[in-house]
DNA sequence: AATGAATGAGGGTTCATTCAT
DNA sequence: AATGAATGAACCCTCATTCAT
């Protein structure tokens, strides 16, 4: 009762600072901007979390968490390697361009915000997160379907995909998931 | 006499601003910390800017400039569609990752920051640098060397190539230009 | 049972202020610190407390009470003027610089934290220890023990013996008693 | 000119805070107290002042060392023993008890409000008066004017002496320099 | 008797900018 | 061209206090 009330609290601020902080930037949110968003006075934010840096991280955290749990789950669905394949740049681009969330967004052009502690935290999440992706590439890797140079390509394609945030309309773009699809194709190599 | 001055005066304090805005962030770097930089008062800045933005800008509009100058005059060293692809990737990597330039990771990283009205001046030399791109792209297609959805392997390789400045380390990761070439590998369509 | 749990608790959170009250100091000690020291949570100690200046004048009541009835207990077993000199000093400092008390200590230093109707009502208490000292210097003064000048003597007497807070370390000073009276040597007049 | 100005700025500053800091309190007093009574802006403050604690060292440092000019100005036209001591104390409630000043009664009262780093740097200041105090009843005790026991007399003498801001009133007390000798005569062993 | 959550005023400090000189 | 001094709004955060439960 009290743990799903603060659940609740933490979650709503949790949104709200996602949203704010895609929307303008970390830098440019001031404390007072988030409690105004969840209908509360600026001091009592910081019953909540220590400090506004704290915010930043519980954001991020979120963020990267649900999207490995979201791939793991999508994964377990996944048969073949190019299934799999299809499948990790799937949740990638629904997950940072769907319009509910901002965290992930949040997670990868405020990392230069993070003090040198808290980055190391999360470093450890995001890690778990693309040792997933690293596996599923080097399967493909082995199938053909892939360059085998499987460590560049994680990170040439996670590059390719998180850009799209720059770029990405909804309107007239296709959903994320047909994006991810013709993204998938530029470095397929057909069998 | 005065002019060249001015321009040296300007040209420094761009400098200075293009490192600081890149090892700090925007945000986070103070007029302070930029009119120390140089060896002056911070109320001495605004003799050769109006704004803290108005630095920002110059430094983006430098760096897009000078990095469509290169790409320009070693495009006319490059002969076939594969030379020019290659050029175009090395560019591109080499003035982002080497030393002594931060403009264009300031470009990248700090485009949310800009207020629209400088945002807008700097998507017009942002676009000349892509179109010079997409027409290197387009011949490589027609060449068969790589994915005939050239507009979208743009983005995306471009995206790719962006993000490396979140993981390059010079020390044991080859030169720029290196990299170029085996990101290159990732996306060409061999013969 | 209430009662008795309540003075517990009370007496309990009375003798947390005064440690916190003299380590950190009146202004510098948060009610969360209070709270914490005594396991609850800050908003209880409201229950107990009107304010927190309540606390602190309950802090200095007990403190300048306490005092008083040390004194007049010891003074009765104290016989020739010399005697009651000694006693007076005695009480003075061992309660001052005894480590189990912090009490005096807040007395004297965070004296200028009060409003003053609560300084009022603390003048009374201390008026009345005052006069305690005034006797017995009166009387030593008959006896030529000290300058006839007692008034004054009172005040920087007494000033001296508080000063003693600043400086006094146990280890290698001697005891509280001690010190007392070797200080006490200062001001007498040998027969 | 320049540095006129700006002895004349922090030299106002410094003036105003030790008044401020000795009427209510360092902790009590903001910094738009401070600002608002030389007739600036809270943030012009830093101009002038790292940090509110910085001002208070100023004030505590400005205490110290003008105390110690006095005194040994004045020592250096007091001839025997008897005139050096009553110099030391007089110059001492002087300046403690002169309305012009606040800045010793702050650096008495306000010392548990230094960190331990402003702290250190005091205390050297401090020592020096100290010394001069020394070697006066050092004189005096040989002498035989008062107690050989200088070091103690010395800490129980300040102490008295300090203690007085706490009830000397200016009306009907005397001058701080008649209360002075009446407290001397507390002390003295007549020949 | 106590809690968890919130309040709201105010805290010290920062900082882009201005301006007389 | 540059400075020293100041501005003033905004910043993150603190904290005594309140109150429904």
């Amino acid at each position: 009762m009290t743990t799903q009330e603060e659940k609740t609290r933490r979650a709503e601020l949790i949104a709200a600072a996602s949203r704010l902080f895609k929307e303008q930037g970390y830098e440019r949110t001031t404390v007072r901007d988030l409690a105004q968003a969840v209908g509360m006075q600026s001091g009592s934010l910081f019953y909540h979390f220590r400090t506004k840096e704290e915010m930043l991280v519980a954001v991020m955290a979120a963020g990267i968490g649900d999207l490995t749990d979201r791939l793991e789950e999508a994964l377990g669905q996944a048969k073949t390697p190019m299934e799999k394949l299809r499948t990790v740049c799937r949740v990638h681009l629904d997950t940072l361009l769907g319009d509910d969330k901002g965290a992930l967004s949040v997670l990868l052009y405020e990392w230069p915000s993070l003090s040198d502690k808290a980055r190391a935290e999360l470093i450890k999440l995001r890690d778990s997160y693309e040792r997933d992706w690293q596996q599923v590439l080097d399967e493909a890797a082995a199938a053909g379907l892939v360059h085998e140079d499987t460590r560049l390509l994680r990170k040439v394609l996670l590059g390719g995909l998180h850009w799209t945030i720059m770029w990405y309309r909804p309107e007239g773009g296709g959903t994320p998931s047909d994006l991810a699809d013709r993204i998938l194709e530029l470095i397929i190599r057909k069998k």
